[in-house]
DNA sequence: GTCTATAGCCCGATAGAC
DNA sequence: GTCTATCGGGCTATAGAC
């Protein structure tokens, strides 16, 4: 891993944990072992930076979506891998939320390049299970209308983000698992 | 309104934009007309001035609360009607989320006396949903076992804070009330 | 590429006059 | 209660040596 990797890696870390307006270049520098001045060198401003980070979370993201994808299950057991994923990463740490559900927050005061990312993660998550919905009820899994489904992805979008939130709140994983149960009931109720 | 209780709405608005980290003494006394140093005569620190924030804030939720538990309706309608609430606060401004779930995301980096509040006010939310839901229960209006009521009231917090955070996300309030109306299709379906 | 040094600004908080 | 002035420190960012 080169020091430009080193340095959006150690940047994710703090993100997930304290937000833009919580952490400074002193931290990162602290954390990696160089001076704040070298991380300029790579990164010219902290917006360019954290724009950098969300990048590389998106891309790791949309690879490990297509992964999802190529397996041979049913769509609802896609989702239940994705809710495992974060589940396992709560379980070890109540605040290792995903990236974009934390700076989601912050979003009236992040730069702009920045909020775009964050809103294209959104899509992009909500467009997946969308995605995962219509393959459901091709095979009758589902019984959902068309036109429902862009509002059902995003409730599932939601109750995800809000189950990491309550994690972090009661800095708990357990809640995250508790509520991701309770969404998968929700969603196979209705088939 | 006295000075003590100007500031503090300012606060109470600029923590909710912006959160714990983003908003300073200089952003309070531009709002309200005075000195920085004259609101250290008020709250002498900014966890002090935040945790009143929150408290205020937490004791006006509670009247309303029980102001909405005295009208004569069903309890799937006082849900209804919590979140009508916020639903007309997004449309208005897709920001003017409730203060705690802003909070929430910041909970790692706040003092513990702040961090207190915002747990206090998430465990008196699903408490008070789940006394809804159990009052539906005796009614036979909802068909779900009393063990599976926390859970249950967990999880309509979290897509209740999860609608929030998508509202804001896309500036668009429009989010929030799809996303509470599924909420309130799940519910009933368990009828 | 990384360093030291520093500019320029904002932060929370305090002292003391009025 | 509110003011002016200021302290000590943190912030992002830049200049220039190595």
């Amino acid at each position: 891993m080169n020091r430009a990797d080193e340095i959006l890696h150690v940047a994710h870390e703090l993100l997930v944990e304290r937000g833009y307006n919580g952490f400074s270049y002193a931290d990162i520098a602290d954390k990696v072992g160089i001076q704040k001045a070298s991380i300029h060198y790579h990164f010219p401003s902290k917006e360019n930076l954290v724009q950098s980070v969300i990048q590389r979370y998106r891309s790791i993201v949309k690879s490990k979506l297509s992964e999802l994808d190529k397996i041979p299950v049913d769509s609802v057991q896609k989702l239940r891998l994705y809710l495992n994923y974060w589940n396992e990463c709560l379980q070890n740490k109540a605040s290792d939320v995903c990236l974009c559900a934390q700076l989601a927050a912050e979003v009236p005061m992040l730069p702009e390049s920045v909020r775009i990312e964050v809103q294209g993660h959104f899509e992009e998550l909500s467009g997946w299970i969308a995605g995962l919905l219509r393959e459901a009820i091709d095979k009758r899994q589902l019984s959902l209308s068309a036109d429902q489904v862009k509002d059902e992805a995003e409730f599932v979008v939601a109750s995800i983000h809000g189950g990491m939130l309550s994690a972090r709140t009661y800095n708990n994983g357990e809640y995250f698992n508790q509520i991701s149960k309770q969404l998968l009931i929700k969603i196979e109720a209705a088939s």
